[in-house]
DNA sequence: CGCACCCTAGTACGGCCGTACTAGTGACAT
DNA sequence: ATGTCACTAGTACGGCCGTACTAGGGTGCG
C-alpha cells in the first residue's frame, strides 16, 4: 500500500514541523520529507527511488516568491500533486499562483482541521483555494478591475506611459485610473500607493 | 512553583499550535494558554485569577500591526515579559517594536530550538533579538543610512521637500539621495524603490 | 427612461521628479 | 597625505506626474 510520498518545502521550522505533524496524522503511513528550502525538497524528490506523490510548498523563502519555478515543477513531475501555501491571501497573488498548474493554494491562517480537509480533497483529484476568510470575488477594497491592475504595474515602477502600452489603452486614460486609484486608496503618490497597496495586501512584493 | 502563565495569540494556527507544543515542552508544568486575536489573548489575561508571567504575539493579524498597542500592553501588564514574533526581519520593524518596551523580538524562521532558548533567555530577565541570519548591524544590503531613512520617507508617499524637512536638510540634497538610492536599488523611481524595498525587507509596510 | 458606474480619450497647467554637472566638508584607511 | 566615501548645497533642464475640466460609449438597475 502507501508507497506515497509527501514533501514539505517551508522555511519556517514551527509551521513546517506542524504541517508535518498535521499529516502524519491524518495520513499515517504515508512518508514524510522536509525541508527549508525549494532546492532541498527537490534534491529529496530526485533522488528518491518512488516519486513523491505531493508537494507542499510555501510560496516565500527569504522574501522570495517561487511563482516562477512552480510550472517547471509542474512539469517534470506531472503525476504529483502540488500544494502551495503561504501568508499571502490576495486574489493576484493566488491567481498567479492557480495558474501555474498547482492542485491547491491553502493560505496559512487556515486552521489544521481545514488544512487537512484540503490535502485531502487534493488528493481526491480536486483543485482547492482555501484562505480564512471566503471571499473569492472581492477582488479589492473599492478598487476597480482597471485599478487593481494600473496599482500592480505602478508597485513595478512603469510610468503612464508604459503602463498605457502594456493594457493597450492610452496614456491619458491611465491617468484617469491613476487618479481615481489614488482617491479610492487615499493616497497622492505612486509610492505611498504601493505601501498601501503591500500593507491592505491587494499586491505582493512579486519576483 | 508553577503558577506561571503564558499566553500566545496568533492568527496563524499551525503555528500556534507549534508555539504551543514548544512552550510545553520546554516549559512543563506552566499553563499556556492561546489565542487567535490580540483580544483574545487580553481577555484570557484579564479574566484568569493570575496575572500571566508571559505574552508571546504575533505582530500582525490580518495585515494590521498590533504595534501601537504593545506600548499599553506594556502598561497594563508591566510584571509580563512580552514576545513579539514576526515574519518581518528588517531593522525598521525591529527597531520600532523594541522601542515599545517588548522583552523580545523573534522571527518566525528562528529554528525551534532557537526559539526555546531565546524565551529561556527572556524569563532570565534578557532583552532579545533574534533573527535567522544574526546581522544585527547590516542595516541594508549597500545603502548607506541616509539612503534608508529615506527610502523609508519615499515608502509613506513623502515628496523631496517633505523630507528635506523631516531630515533636517536641503530638498537640494535630498534628491542626491534618492539619486543614490535608486542607482544602489537599481530601480529609476520611487514605486519601484517601495517594491523593492519591501522584498528585499529593507523596509515594512508600517500601520 | 433616467441614473449610476466604469472605461475610454483628449487638453491645459502647475508642480515635482530625476539626472548631470560643480563644489565644499569631515571621516577613515593605506 | 592621498584616496575614498558619505554627506552637504546649489544650478539647469527635460520630462513625467497629478488634477481639473470636457465628452462619448457601454452596462445594469429601478
Amino acid at each position: 500500500m502507501g508507497n506515497e510520498t509527501i514533501i514539505i518545502a517551508d522555511d519556517h521550522p514551527v509551521f513546517r514541523d506542524g504541517l508535518r505533524t498535521l499529516i502524519e496524522h491524518i495520513h499515517p503511513g504515508v512518508a514524510v520529507a522536509t525541508a527549508d528550502t525549494l532546492d532541498g525538497a527537490l534534491a529529496i524528490a530526485r533522488s528518491g527511488t518512488v516519486r513523491p506523490s505531493m508537494f507542499v510548498l510555501d510560496l516565500f523563502f527569504a522574501h522570495r516568491s517561487i511563482k516562477d519555478q512552480l510550472a517547471a515543477l509542474r512539469r517534470e513531475f506531472g503525476r504529483a500533486s502540488i500544494v502551495v501555501v503561504s501568508m499571502a491571501d490576495d486574489r493576484a497573488t493566488i491567481d498567479g499562483v492557480m495558474a501555474c498548474g498547482v492542485n491547491a493554494f491553502i493560505n496559512k491562517s487556515v486552521t489544521p482541521h481545514e488544512i487537512g480537509k484540503a490535502l485531502e480533497a487534493v488528493r481526491q483529484g480536486e483543485i482547492v483555494v482555501k484562505v480564512p476568510t471566503p471571499d473569492a470575488d472581492d477582488t479589492a477594497a473599492g478598487l476597480s478591475e482597471r485599478q487593481h491592475s494600473v496599482l500592480q504595474l505602478i508597485a513595478q515602477g512603469q510610468t503612464n506611459k508604459e503602463i498605457a502600452i502594456a493594457l493597450g489603452i492610452s496614456p491619458f486614460t491611465v491617468r484617469i485610473h491613476v487618479s481615481a486609484l489614488f482617491r479610492a486608496l487615499g493616497v497622492s503618490s505612486r509610492a505611498a500607493a504601493v505601501t498601501k497597496g503591500v500593507s491592505a495586501g491587494l499586491i505582493a512584493p512579486a519576483h
